[in-house]
DNA sequence: GGAGTTAAGTGACCCCAGGTCATCCGTCAA
DNA sequence: TTGACGGATGACCTGGGGTCACTTAACTCC
């Protein structure tokens, strides 16, 4: 029998097969998700994800030993899916691109997926804190992979790009996402400050910077 | 008579003028400083920068209303050294530079910087957080100004970068500081991780990368 | 289909660190 | 010398991450 759910949830009270518990991972990661995009890593609070999702809060720590950890598997989640979304459009078509349709789509590639860059911003600071060198090895292992797939394409689509340069660009357009994100994503307090006009200079524009920045970088590499 | 001190410290055991309460502050800043250096903004306790000055947990707070306003102050602090030696360097002689050059300068002149460049990358996700609005103003007042001044000498040592160019390559160095910084300045476990040898990709030579990133940067300004 | 076994789920509890405040007392002016 | 101002103190409060003895759903075996 596929017995009586606790109040409020559906499927098994309990999650036995393999199958089961997977799904309730997901859902403590999608539940996860949804409080952070409304707020920030600091203000959410691991019984909000437990009440979100109908779960005792001792429970969250049956699937993920710390909120470090709940949190570095989401990006996990969510960078594998980015690097296969970047991947996906390296791959349309052939033949080379200029360097500003490659910032293009590098860049509209990351369009509304904040979730994932603002993680990724808080990966080394605050993530990699509290986890055990098992998760970290696997996650880093996944985005090497990944990584290696993305310089193939990259020199696919940019001739003039050794495979050095791939490496190199792919670390310096990470740090470029990085610092951007946290540049445009701003705290309430600091938002308001940067409404003022004179501090127009300090404002930053995630996509266009972002544009900028890998074409002018790209068109480095070019002229050398 | 300049009454006696607390046990262990030095000078009066209450600051009334400005200067003592100034000084005071210094002391502070100094032990979060030194603790933040050997570990984490984390795992810095604001019970060990009390106990570092010899003062009573609640005299911190006296000083600075959060933790976050303590190492914001910090790094208003940091930033303004920073700058100072930056433009100090750039307005040293006189003539255009090359794209390496001026890279370069800009990556010697975070050498040994490491505190002030990690709490960059802490800035927005952390250190604004709980701040007031009017630290936060001051502190990003100070910012445009000292950006201002070098973008004025960039132009001097770069003929080909318009104003509005000069104010987006400080933005877009501000992110790789913060973004490679981070990549760099890794946690334990990470760093464990990071020691296999298939590991490669992912490490990051802070002084390196930033030197390179700035000069495909700038070469690729000047290409345009 | 009842008894026994396994292990997921629970929530009261612990711990720790940021932050508060009633009180104390050093400092200085009168 | 003394009164009062205000800086310093540390016991205390609070809230959130993390634990664990116990409960009970779900499966197994007869």
């Amino acid at each position: 029998m596929v017995g009586a759910s606790a109040p409020g949830r559906v499927g098994p009270s309990r999650a036995r097969r393999d199958e089961d518990k997977e799904a309730r991972r997901r859902e403590l990661l999608d539940a996860a998700r949804a409080l952070f995009e409304a707020t920030s890593f600091a203000q959410v609070k691991m019984a909000d994800v437990a009440a979100r999702t109908r779960l005792a809060k001792g429970t969250v720590f049956l699937y993920f030993p710390t909120k470090e950890a709940l949190f570095l598997a989401l990006l996990d989640d969510l960078l594998t899916a980015w690097f296969a979304k970047l991947n996906g459009r390296l791959a349309d078509g052939d033949g080379a691109w200029t360097a500003e349709q490659l910032a293009r789509t590098v860049a509209a590639s990351l369009e509304g997926e904040e979730t994932f860059t603002r993680l990724l911003a808080l990966m080394q600071t605050v993530l990699e804190q509290n986890v055990t060198v098992e998760q970290t090895r696997r996650f880093k292992e996944r985005v090497l992979v990944a990584m290696g797939a993305t310089a193939v394409l990259l020199q696919q689509r940019l001739p003039f790009l050794t495979a050095e340069d791939a490496g190199q660009f792919i670390r310096h357009v990470h740090a470029l996402v990085t610092g951007l994100r946290q540049m445009a994503d701003i705290a309430p307090v600091a938002r308001e400050v940067l409404t003022l006009p004179h501090m127009a200079p300090l404002r930053v524009d995630f996509t266009a910077e972002l544009t900028a920045a890998i074409t002018t970088l790209l068109r480095g590499l070019q002229a050398r």
